[in-house]
DNA sequence: GCCGTTTTCGGCCCGACTGTTTTCAGTCG
C-alpha cells in the first residue's frame, strides 16, 4: 500500500488544526508548522504507518515533523484520534471553517462574524450578508458586502479543483489574447498548470511589460473574462467561464525570469529557494535576486537559479521533493520530452468505442509525426464499449495489416488490445487470441471496490499471464468521480519488475493514471513505462502532452519510457517479455 | 511547533490589492 490513506487522513487533521488555531488567533508560526507538516505527510511516499514502526524518532526524520507532531501521529495511529484536534473541535464550530473558505474571509473576519452575529454556517453567512446585518460590523461597508456575496456564490457553485486538461486549452486561448496586447513583451502560464499538476485550483498568468496598469486593465476586458475580482497596476484577478479563477501578475521585463520562477511555484519549492538565498546573504523575490539594493539576477529563470548556485529546474519537478539538492549538485535527471515520443500506445478505433476507422487513425498518427500507433480496442466484457468478440479478432488484425500495407507502415499500426481484467483476475480473451496480438494491455473496468487483498491478487494474476505487456490505467480512478482501487502497489510493482512488464501513464485528462506519487514509486522499482492518451477521438491525441507532463513530475527519463524507442526496438521488447 | 556553517533560543518568505482606515489591517498567493 502506497503513500496511503493514513498519510492523507493525518495531513487533513493537521490542516484542520491549523485552520482552527488561526481562527482562535494562535501563534502564526505554530500554525505554519502544522501546515508544513500536513504537506510533508501528503507528499511522503512511504505509508506513514510503516515509518512509524521506527517510533517517534523515525517520524522526526521527516522534514517538518518534530517531536510534538511525531507523538501526535503515533497517537492517531494508535487511537484513531488526536486529543488536541478533538479539543479544538469543541471550541470551533464546524461551519466556521467553511465560512473561512470563502475568498475574502480570513480568521479575523470569521471570528468577528461568529462572535457578533453568530455566523456558524454558510447559510447563516448568506443571511447576514443579504439582510445587511454585516454592515453593523467595524470594517464592513457596502462594497465589501457585495463582494463577499459574490464570492459566496462562487464557493457554493464551484467544484474546488479542475483536471488540468479540462481548463488548459481555454487558458492557452486566453494567453494568446494576452500576448496580442501591444504593451506585453512576454507572457506565460505559470502556477500549477506549468508544473503539469493533475488538477488546478486556479490559473496563474505572468506578463512582462513597462505598462502594468494598462495591461492589467486590458486583460480584464478580454473576451473570455466573465467577472473581475481585483485590479491593480501589478495584478488582476478575474473569472472565466465556468467559475475558473485566473490571476494575472505583472513584472517589468528585467524581472521576467524571477517572476516566472516565483509564480510557477510550488509554494514549498519557492520557500526553500528563498531560504537558500537568505543563507547566501541574498534576497529572492518576484523581481529578482538581490544583494542589498543591487539586483544580481532576474531576466531569465536560468539566471535566477544560477545566482543561487544551482541548475535550472524543470517546472514539473518543482515540488521540493529533493530536486533543489540535485540542482545544487548539478545532478538533475534528464527528463523525457514530448518530442521524444514516437507513438501513442493506447488508442481506440471503431472496432470498439472509438470514433474513427483504422485508416483515419493512421492518418492522424502521421499528422502527429508519429512512427507508430497502437490500436487497443476493448475486449467484450466492457459492454458499454462494444468490445471486439474473440471470433472477430482475426478479421480485425487482417484489417490492421491491410492499412499498414497501404501506408507502407508509415506510420505503423500496432495490433493491440485493452483486455479486461475479470473479477477473479483471469483475462477476457483466451491465450490463443492474446498470442496473435503484438501489444496486450490489461486493465480494470468493473468491481472497483474490492478489498485490498482480493484486488491485489486479481491484478497479480492478470500480470502473470505471459502474453500481457502493460498494466493500463492501473488505479482505474477518475479524478473527481471515482476513487482509485485499493491494492498493494508495492507488491504489484515488485512482481512486475521481476516479470519485466510495464506500467502505463494514461494521459486522458480525468484519468492521469498512474498518478504522480505512484509513478514515482514505480520508477523507484525500476519499472518501464508506456505513455498514452486512451484516445477515443482525434482531439484526445493531444493529451500525450499531459502524460509526458506527469512522467516529468515522476522524474522519468526517455530510457524508462518504451514509446521513445524506435518501432523495431519496441516490438523486440514486446517479444522479449513473452519469452519471460 | 520546527529548526540550527550566525543560533538549543529566537528566529521563522515576501509582496500586492481591497476597503476601510486617514496610516493600515486583513487576506491572498
Amino acid at each position: 500500500m502506497m503513500g496511503g490513506m493514513k498519510n492523507a487522513e493525518i495531513a487533513e487533521i493537521f490542516e484542520e488544526i491549523a485552520d482552527m488555531l488561526e481562527f482562535l488567533g494562535d501563534n502564526p508560526f505554530r500554525i505554519r508548522a502544522y501546515r508544513n507538516a500536513a504537506r510533508a505527510l501528503f507528499d511522503l511516499e512511504d505509508p506513514v504507518e510503516e515509518v512509524a514502526k521506527g517510533g517517534a524518532e523515525a517520524l522526526e526524520e521527516i522534514p517538518g515533523i518534530g517531536h510534538d507532531l511525531a507523538l501526535k501521529i503515533l497517537e492517531y495511529l494508535e487511537t484513531g484520534k488526536i486529543r488536541k484536534h478533538e479539543e479544538l473541535k469543541a471550541k470551533v464550530p464546524r461551519g466556521v471553517l467553511e465560512v473561512m473558505r470563502v475568498p475574502g474571509v480570513g480568521p479575523k473576519t470569521a471570528k468577528l462574524l461568529y462572535e457578533k452575529l453568530g455566523v456558524d454556517s454558510l447559510e447563516a453567512f448568506r443571511k447576514a450578508l443579504e439582510s445587511g446585518e454585516v454592515l453593523k460590523l467595524p470594517g464592513f461597508g457596502e462594497r465589501k458586502r457585495e463582494r463577499l456575496l459574490k464570492n459566496l456564490d462562487l464557493v457554493e457553485a464551484a467544484s474546488k479543483r479542475w483536471p488540468l486538461g479540462a481548463v488548459l486549452y481555454e487558458a492557452r486561448e486566453l494567453l494568446r489574447l494576452l500576448k496580442e496586447l501591444p504593451e506585453v513583451e512576454n507572457a506565460e502560464i505559470a502556477g500549477s498548470a506549468r508544473r503539469y499538476k493533475e488538477t488546478v485550483g486556479d490559473l496563474d498568468f505572468l506578463a512582462a511589460t513597462r505598462e502594468g496598469a494598462k495591461v492589467a486593465e486590458a486583460f480584464t476586458k478580454l473576451a473570455p473574462v466573465k467577472a473581475v475580482y481585483a485590479l491593480g497596476p501589478g495584478k488582476a484577478t478575474v473569472y472565466i467561464s465556468p467559475g475558473i479563477q485566473v490571476d494575472l501578475k505583472i513584472v517589468p521585463p528585467e524581472s521576467w525570469g524571477a517572476g516566472l520562477q516565483y509564480f510557477t511555484g510550488s509554494k514549498a519549492h519557492d520557500i526553500h529557494l528563498r531560504r537558500i538565498a537568505q543563507q547566501m546573504g541574498l534576497k529572492l523575490n518576484e523581481y529578482g535576486v538581490w544583494r542589498g539594493e543591487e539586483r544580481i539576477a532576474g531576466a531569465t529563470e536560468e539566471e535566477v537559479y544560477a545566482a543561487l548556485g544551482m541548475d535550472w529546474i524543470p517546472p514539473p519537478m518543482r515540488e521540493d521533493l529533493g530536486e533543489i539538492e540535485l540542482a545544487q549538485k548539478h545532478a538533475l535527471p534528464r527528463l523525457v520530452t514530448l518530442e521524444e515520443i514516437r507513438g501513442d500506445l493506447q488508442v481506440h478505433s471503431k472496432w470498439s468505442d472509438g470514433k474513427h476507422t483504422l485508416e483515419e487513425l493512421a492518418r492522424f498518427a502521421a499528422e502527429m509525426g508519429y512512427e507508430y500507433l497502437a490500436v487497443t480496442d476493448h475486449s467484450p466484457a466492457v459492454r458499454v464499449a462494444g468490445g471486439v468478440p474473440p471470433e472477430k479478432m482475426k478479421e480485425r488484425i487482417a484489417e490492421i495489416q491491410r492499412v499498414n500495407e497501404k501506408t507502407g507502415g508509415k506510420p505503423y499500426l500496432i495490433a493491440g488490445a485493452e483486455v479486461d481484467i475479470l473479477p477473479d483476475g483471469s483475462l477476457d480473451y483466451p491465450d490463443e487470441v492474446l498470442a496473435e496480438l503484438e501489444l496486450v494491455l490489461v486493465s480494470i473496468h468493473s468491481r472497483f471496490s474490492m478489498d485490498e487483498e482480493t484486488m491485489t491478487k486479481r491484478i497479480l494474476r492478470a500480470i502473470e499471464n505471459p502474453y500481457v505487456h502493460v498494466l493500463a490505467h492501473p488505479t482505474a480512478r477518475l479524478i473527481g468521480k471515482r476513487a482509485p482501487v485499493k491494492a498493494d502497489w508495492e507488491k504489484i510493482f515488485a512482481r512486475m519488475k521481476e516479470l519485466g512488464k510495464a506500467v502505463e501513464i494514461d494521459g486522458y485528462y480525468d484519468r492521469m493514471d498512474l498518478p504522480d506519487v505512484l509513478a514515482r514509486r514505480a520508477r523507484e522499482y525500476g519499472l518501464m513505462f508506456t505513455l498514452s492518451t486512451d484516445a477515443h477521438q482525434k482531439d484526445h491525441l493531444r493529451f500525450m502532452e499531459l502524460a509526458v507532463g506527469n512522467a516529468q513530475r515522476a522524474w522519468l527519463g526517455s530510457e524508462q519510457v518504451l514509446n521513445t524507442r524506435p518501432l523495431k526496438a519496441l516490438l523486440d521488447w514486446a517479444r522479449e517479455v513473452r519469452k519471460g
